[in-house]
DNA sequence: CACAATATCAGAACGTGTTCTAATTTTTGC
DNA sequence: GCAAAAATTAGAACACGTTCTGATATTGTG
């Protein structure tokens, strides 16, 4: 509200946003750095508010004032460090269901390149109480990455790989739950890392393989089957728990 | 432990266990029960261990002496609550497909009767901090509805609706990650009770239906088509957002 | 420059899950 | 019965997320 109301009064523009503005956004990204630090740092052992706030050099009130709730700080990290949308773009390889396993492994690159990074940010997300409307993930982001899957399927179905009797929203929400379920699992520590990629990428092979023609069956049978002997690799080494919900 | 060291001593029986174990048990269950009358008459307030001791009778201490955690009672009430198991003895409807997603159907009505009740349970199981083993099932529980699950895919396999190239193992374990996806965005708010059932159900039938044979194919593709009616009408009623990962 | 608005600050405070200590009660084993 | 063992108890304590209050500095406006 503030740039409109500048704006009305003609005295700044959208660039620059008066001092005042200025400290405000730079305390802000202190914060965020400060958070990734102490994350990166300490690991195992969930960042406190205090410690938070006496890292990045600012009253324990000002990330409450800035963000609202630890849980808006964390979201925060969570974005400032995922650039997805735009490593996205650059990827354009073979078809459009390549392109689908393509972005999926992209994803999870950021997770399984620094679990303990990731794990304890996906906790903090979780423990803190949902009690305002902020979910597990920033509107915009919400919106954002909806609609690069969404985009994806499509595609598919343009391309003939996937049958259009059912909706492509159905498909990717079922894709996003398997996503949901999966990294729930891995948080709590009863899905290994080693095992995420695979696991999900089955997931989602499987809902698309649900509403596959027969060209795009194949492929997805060989996606299948390629995650598949990496379980069963990576299960040598890791005692994998079962599944923690149903 | 204690029973085998009785047993060894030959003083007691296992159902007899002494005076001591009976308070500890009669101490149990008023805890469990105190849990669940407080949550079902608070709601949405969540229970605080203070008020849970004081409603059982009992000292702040004890529920950590008999149980170790919050998260620990909060189970022990879902458990106490759920007799799945049992109740799913009793339906044998149709073929092989269709008690699928009888067993789907009964396991969320547990949700869809008492939606307060159980997403306040979920989210104190979400919300304490899984720092000890404890997932977000006890293990027993846990191999038991894993027992059921894949006895029924494996039935879907053995009736010819399913392919047997895709292990069942893999089919339920992304089943479970639907459900555990769907679930977490319904505790938190961004899936509405009404289309839980439903959303859950397309997540399965897609599952199954990719490894479905052209027999299963017809069934699953009848109930991907049923419950998409189901969303489309409740659609109506509650604006439903987005799912929240991915 | 002076006044008003705004934001941060230090710090206390509340309620939370969890742990710990010392005292007390209850059961067990002989 | 009596001593030992085991469990519960009251209560303080700790760290946490969050909120609030009043003081203090910084910025915008005339």
């Amino acid at each position: 509200m503030q740039p409109e109301r500048a704006a009305v009064k003609g005295l700044r523009t959208v660039e620059d946003l008066g001092k005042r503005e200025q400290a405000k956004a730079r305390r802000r990204s202190d914060i965020v750095r400060a958070a990734r630090d102490l994350i990166r740092e300490t690991g195992e052992t969930d960042l406190s508010m205090r410690t938070l706030a006496q890292r990045a050099g600012v009253s324990l009130s000002t990330p409450y004032n800035l963000f609202g709730s630890k849980r808006a700080v964390v979201l925060a990290v969570l974005e400032d460090e995922r650039d997805f949308a735009e490593r996205f773009r650059k990827l354009d390889s073979g078809n459009s269901i390549d392109r689908i396993f393509g972005a999926h492994d992209l994803a999870f690159s950021y997770y399984t390149s620094d679990p303990e990074f990731y794990r304890t940010l996906w906790r903090a997300l979780l423990t803190t109480s949902g009690q305002d409307d902020t979910g597990l993930a920033t509107p915009e982001r919400l919106a954002q990455t909806r609609a690069i899957w969404l985009g994806l399927v499509r595609n598919a179905v343009r391309d003939g790989y996937l049958a259009s009797d059912i909706p492509a929203d159905l498909i990717m929400q079922s894709m996003a739950h398997v996503t949901g379920g999966a990294l729930l699992s891995w948080a709590v520590g009863s899905l290994s890392t080693s095992a995420l990629t695979a696991t999900v990428g089955v997931g989602y092979a499987l809902c698309l393989k649900g509403s596959a023609t027969l060209q795009g069956g194949e492929l997805l049978q060989a996606r299948i089957e390629a995650y598949q002997s990496k379980l069963t690799e990576s299960g040598k080494q890791v005692n994998e728990r079962a599944p923690e919900t149903m």
